[in-house]
DNA sequence: GCGATCACG
DNA sequence: ACGTACGTGATCGCC
């Protein structure tokens, strides 16, 4: 869609679409989550838009030539290493080459995919495997960010994204042309493209970030007391959980442990099988589906609910979130089996995602609101599913975090405590807490 | 215009 | 036996 621009004609017409669809809001009772959130968020997203977000051209293009000239050498040692130049942008080219031409072996079940996953498994078949990745890494930054973006740029040096409101089937938004919701942030190569978004002279950048947002709102729906307990003493989510599958102490936790009650922890609001688990975390089935258990019964509402969603899902069509947002599942009824086992896990995610995107639409009205009504010359510049980013002058930092902070973990009171991290910086890279 | 891939939450 | 973690957008190759 072409940004900043209505036809002329539409303008005529909004005035009609409204009458049809007020007596259908009134009917799905969802006048509330129109008036209370989605209408007041139109001019908040419309101010994001227009101020936008600076980068530094200077630092893009500078690390677009350092870029260029590793990806030019990564691709001469790969044509080097496979003996024949090929369009190492292929899939299909690049899946001739290892399996067919330097005969690498194909990982069981995955079919000739050459998907980093399944790259990672062929790293000690081959020298070239480690070269393609890097290439493929380097390559995706280059070409979806670095490039582009000092393009797209207006005489301030600042990015516009244009947020739709309709698009997700959950309540998320979608950020497009450019899409600022998924710049890089992991690794060294992340945290450097972060530095290259700042401040304006004069003016910090505010993080400010919910701290396992979801699985408090799965506290909070569920009601299941060992998951509130954890929040409400303020504890470790994934320690204590890895405590819980593991069967230790939560002093005995270690750091890989955690990372694994983490997957579980996620995938438990993603639907996940134990198969699913088995999968990510390459354990064995039986491995997997003991971790399951021991997780299931440990939070035993968690289980529960999750029956509970599902069954209501097949008897009304719909599920909502904790502000009424519908989302419907017609597949619940389908005969297929891979649609109807996918569309329970929808069921099951869409409340959890879709109030976690409820409640932080609520903050951005009002945090918005309170920053204009307070003169604050930027004040929100961006929205990231969990974190809100601000443009500050320097001088009132703190006073602004006060605000920030304050409205984002008060404004819509569940059975645990929100929590909002914040960071303060020059850049992404800093402010990220 | 679609599938594969990969960037984010 | 089956198929197997939710939600997005951009880029590229290929038909």
């Amino acid at each position: 869609m072409k940004k900043n621009v209505i036809p002329k004609e539409g303008v005529y017409y909004i005035y009609s679409i409204y009458q049809q669809i007020l007596p259908e809001l009134l009917v799905r009772d969802l006048t509330k989550l129109f008036y209370d959130i989605e209408m007041p968020l139109i001019p908040c997203l419309y101010r994001m838009e227009k101020r936008g977000i600076k980068i530094d051209i200077q630092f893009f293009k500078q690390l677009t030539k350092e870029l260029e000239k590793e990806i030019f050498s990564l691709q001469k040692e790969i044509y080097q290493l496979s003996g024949i130049v090929f369009n190492l942008n292929s899939p299909k080219q690049l899946a001739e080459v290892l399996f067919d031409r330097l005969k690498l072996p194909i990982p069981k079940g995955k079919e000739r995919s050459t998907a980093s996953e399944v790259l990672i498994e062929l790293l000690p078949y081959s020298p070239i495997i480690e070269k393609i990745l890097r290439y493929r890494e380097l390559n995706k930054v280059l070409t979806t960010y670095l490039k582009p973006f000092p393009e797209m740029c207006d005489e301030n040096q600042r990015l516009h994204t244009y947020f739709d409101q309709t698009k997700t089937s959950t309540g998320r938004l979608a950020s497009l042309s450019p899409n600022l919701q998924n710049i890089p942030v992991r690794g060294e190569l992340g945290q450097k493209i972060r530095k290259g978004f700042i401040s304006e002279e004069g003016y910090l950048l505010i993080s400010a970030d919910y701290s396992q947002i979801e699985l408090r709102i799965l506290a909070h729906i569920t009601e299941d007391e060992n998951l509130i307990d954890v929040f409400l003493q303020d504890k470790d989510i994934h320690t204590t959980t890895a405590a819980k599958i593991f069967k230790v102490k939560e002093e005995e936790v270690k750091e890989d442990m955690r990372r694994f009650a983490k997957m579980v922890n996620y995938g438990l609001i993603y639907g996940m099988s134990d198969y699913g688990l088995a999968e990510s975390l390459r354990l064995k089935k039986e491995e997997a589906k003991e971790f399951m258990e021991n997780y299931l019964n440990s939070f035993p509402k968690v289980k529960e609910w999750r029956e509970e969603v599902i069954r209501k899902a097949k008897e009304e069509g719909y599920t909502k979130t904790l502000f009424g947002r519908p989302r419907y599942f017609p597949a619940l009824l389908s005969p297929n089996k891979t649609l109807y086992e996918q569309a329970k896990r929808q069921a099951i995610n869409a409340p959890i995602q879709g109030s976690a995107a409820d409640i932080i639409k609520k903050a951005m009205v009002e945090v918005d609101r309170k920053l204009i009504e307070n003169r604050f010359n930027i004040g929100l510049i961006l929205t990231i599913h969990d974190e809100l980013l601000f443009e500050i002058e320097k001088e009132r930092i703190e006073e602004a975090k006060e605000i920030i902070k304050e409205t984002m973990e008060n404004i819509y009171p569940l059975k645990v405590p929100l929590k909002v991290n914040i960071g303060i910086g020059k850049n992404w890279q800093e402010a990220h807490s």
